[in-house]
This record gives structure tokens, C-alpha cells and sequence, in this order.
DNA sequence: GACTAATATGACTTTTAAGTCATATGACTC
DNA sequence: GAGTCATATGACTTAAAAGTCATATTAGTC
């Protein structure tokens, strides 16, 4: 957590250090970024940086904490009303919330991949914290569905929960690394929706289509 | 490319070389690696090891290599056979044989996973050199079970061939780190394959399971 | 405008680890 | 066994970058 010296500067101060430390994580992952270039890109000196975090994990964390935290608020109004809605519409929306994100702030993208790939090496705590939100969700999405008659019969939620995270991951990275253009992106989007839904909904629900 | 005196060695003190590095790079990965436990496991002198390699790079690339070349080998029996068969067992065999590589060198995969991390940082040559047949191979199954006329119509080959990369991939990386017990990993697979089978598979073509 | 507390500064210290090199050892030939 | 070439050694050099600290500046209060 920064220090209270932090909280006490003015706000575009704190957002000119916080987009220099996004921009130079997202560009050189943890491992590899600079102190001194953060620093210079923010326009404060080394000490005052010091001043306002711990350390350079600090500044880390309450970047990746600033993310998840936005993304949950912005998932908030879907998840409070899944019950009340089909699989498919929790999903569509969900996934694109997501991109929605990834696309206006694509660095939160870039530094969410660096932080999921340097999970093993010294995180835990922060999955603890947030993934029973993230991962479960498409489960319980599923339960609802399954609950609502919509999806076939004998299917493994958890696993398929499990398929259409991968699923959305790594197409989310796909469509923001080779930043695709919303037209092809709207398409990719249908697509996965449908080569979902033909796996997992009973032949009656599936809208249009591969046949 | 490790240098000629690398190469002058006897097998066993190569195989111990390499060993330290796998060891070490698939617990700490590149960034966080250190030549000095490397050198230090193998029972060699700093100065030694830079008769044999570069640097540091020159080491993981090749072991990244031998990885690799390993798969691809294993992997060619199914890529040499696939036109005459089916989408469904070309699928599966290559799972299978990823899967059975990653059991039998839990220690390949975390290197790989490492190594697929750090690519934006500075990879790209082996993307280039390796991609194309491991990337576009379900592309191929696919195409060829289309003209077989096992593929639902409609279906956007090249799409449908990332998707089941991207749940090959995670399932495996899911499989692996969670040490899953074959029993339970059959079932995995089954139901993955079952998955992928419903969507894109013409219904008279589905094997049993969720209807 | 003197006093105090909070904040800012950047040269400096410290740590870490990659990579070097002068020297030593062994292995092979005549 | 002298001469030569290949290989081995580890103390040392070098570089990079995180984090510190004595000093300076600013802001607020009387």
C-alpha cells in the first residue's frame, strides 16, 4: 500500500506517476522495468518516489489492485443480475466488459498478462482476494442456465466453466495484441459465442449460425 | 548456439549442465535465473561455463531448442499420417502427446510456460522458426476434415483452430500444474474433446456423451 | 519574517549478478 | 620430458539498478 504522503498529493500528480509506472510495467513487465525511467517519465525525483511507496513491489500492486478493483465495479450490474438473465447474455456481457476495458486502457491489459505470468513467482494473495469472484463467475452463470432448462444434459460445469475461461483469455489477448479491428473483433466475438453455445445449450436454444 | 567445446564434452557432463539449467530456469525462469546456482549444481567453474556458451541467452535458447525439436519429433508420426484421419484422433493424439511430454518433463512445460511469457521481451526468431506447424496443425486437421465432410457447415476454419489451441493449451497448463491424477485427466480430456466435438463436429458425427 | 513541519532532491551507497582473464592443470605428440 | 594445445579455475571487474540520506526547498502558522 503507498504511504499517506502519497493520498496527500494532488490528484494529477498521482496520475502522472501512476501512468508512468503503468506505462513502463506494461512495456517492460516487473522484472525488467526501471526505477530511474519511472522517475524521469513522472518528472519527481528518486526520493520523493520513495516517499510515496515502500518499494518498487509497492507501486506494482496498487497499479494491479486499481485494475481489478475498476473491473469489478464495471462487471457489478452483471453479476447482480444473472440470475434474472440467459447464459448467453451473461457471457456476451461479461466478455465484452472485459474488452471494453482491455480496449480503452490496453496498457491495464498488458500489465494484467506480465502480472498473471509472475503469479507463481510471488503472488497467491492477490488471487486469493479476487479469483473466486473472476473464475467462478461463468460457473455460476452455467448453474443458473442449467437451472433455467437451457443447457444440455450431463454437462461438467466446473470444466466447461474451465473451457470458456481459457476461451475468453487468451481470445481477449488475441483480439487486443493484434489490436483487431472492431468489425473483425464484433465477428470473433460472434463466432466463440457460437461455437460455444453449440457445445453447451440444448439444439433448441442455439440461435443462428454453423449448422 | 552453444560453442564447439560444449559439444567436445562427454554426454554425461552436458546432460548435467543442461539439467542444472532446466532445473533452474523452470523454477526461477529467465529473468530471475542465476548463472552462479547454475554453474554451482553443475559442479563447474564460471569460467568453464563461458567456454562452452555465450551468455546466459545462449543457454536457455538452447534448451528452449532441445525442448522443442523433442516435441516436434514426437509429434510427427500424427502430422506425417493426419489426411487419412480423422479430425477427432489427430486431435487427440496430439493432446495426448503434449500431455505425455509435459507428465514425462513436468520441468519442459514450466520452461516453455516461461519462454511463452517472455516472448514479446525478446523471442520472435522462434515463433518464426517453429509456429507455423505447430500453430496452423489443427488448421490442417481441420481443413482436411472438412473436405471429408465431418465439419458442420459454415464454420471459420482459422477461427475454430485458435479457439482449440487456446483451450489445448490452458487445459494442459491446467492439467500439469495441478498434478492431476490420469484417471481424472482421461476424464478431462474426454470431456475437452467431447466439448470442441459438439460444436463443430456434424451432429451424425458425435461419439456419445452430453446430448 | 521567523519558526516549524512536510515534502523534494539527486548524488551516493549497496547489492546483485553477468561476464572476464591471468593463471593452472591436464592431455597428447614427438 | 619438453613443447603445445585444449580445457578448467575462481577471484576479479563491470554494469545496472534499487534504495538511502544529508541537505534544500516550500507551505503554513504566529
Amino acid at each position: 500500500m503507498p504511504k499517506q504522503t502519497f493520498f496527500n498529493l494532488p490528484k494529477t500528480k498521482r496520475e502522472v506517476i501512476e501512468q508512468a509506472a503503468l506505462d513502463e510495467f506494461a512495456e517492460y513487465g516487473f522484472d525488467n522495468s526501471n526505477m530511474n525511467r519511472i522517475v524521469g517519465a513522472s518528472g519527481i525525483s528518486k526520493g520523493s518516489f520513495y516517499q510515496y511507496f515502500d518499494d518498487k513491489k509497492d507501486l506494482y500492486y496498487h497499479l494491479i489492485d486499481t485494475i481489478v478493483t475498476q473491473k469489478m465495479k464495471m462487471l457489478e450490474p452483471v453479476f447482480n443480475t444473472y440470475e434474472a438473465n440467459t447464459f448467453s447474455y451473461n457471457f456476451e456481457e461479461t466478455f465484452r466488459i472485459g474488452l471494453e476495458l482491455a480496449d480503452s486502457k490496453p496498457k491495464y491489459y498488458l500489465l494484467g498478462e506480465d502480472f498473471a505470468a509472475k503469479q507463481p513467482a510471488f503472488i497467491k494473495e492477490f488471487v486469493e482476494k479476487y479469483n473466486p469472484l473472476a473464475m467462478d463467475i461463468y460457473a455460476k452463470f452455467l448453474e443458473r442456465a442449467n437451472q433455467n432448462g437451457e443447457l444440455r444434459e450431463g454437462l461438467d460445469i466446473g470444466l466447461v466453466a474451465s473451457f470458456i475461461s481459457s476461451l475468453i483469455n487468451q481470445t481477449t489477448v488475441g483480439l487486443i495484441a493484434q489490436g483487431t479491428q472492431p468489425q473483425q473483433r464484433d465477428y470473433v466475438i460472434a463466432e466463440l459465442i457460437a461455437f460455444i453455445e453449440r457445445s453447451i445449450l440444448k439444439s433448441s436454444e442455439v440461435r443462428g449460425g454453423a449448422t
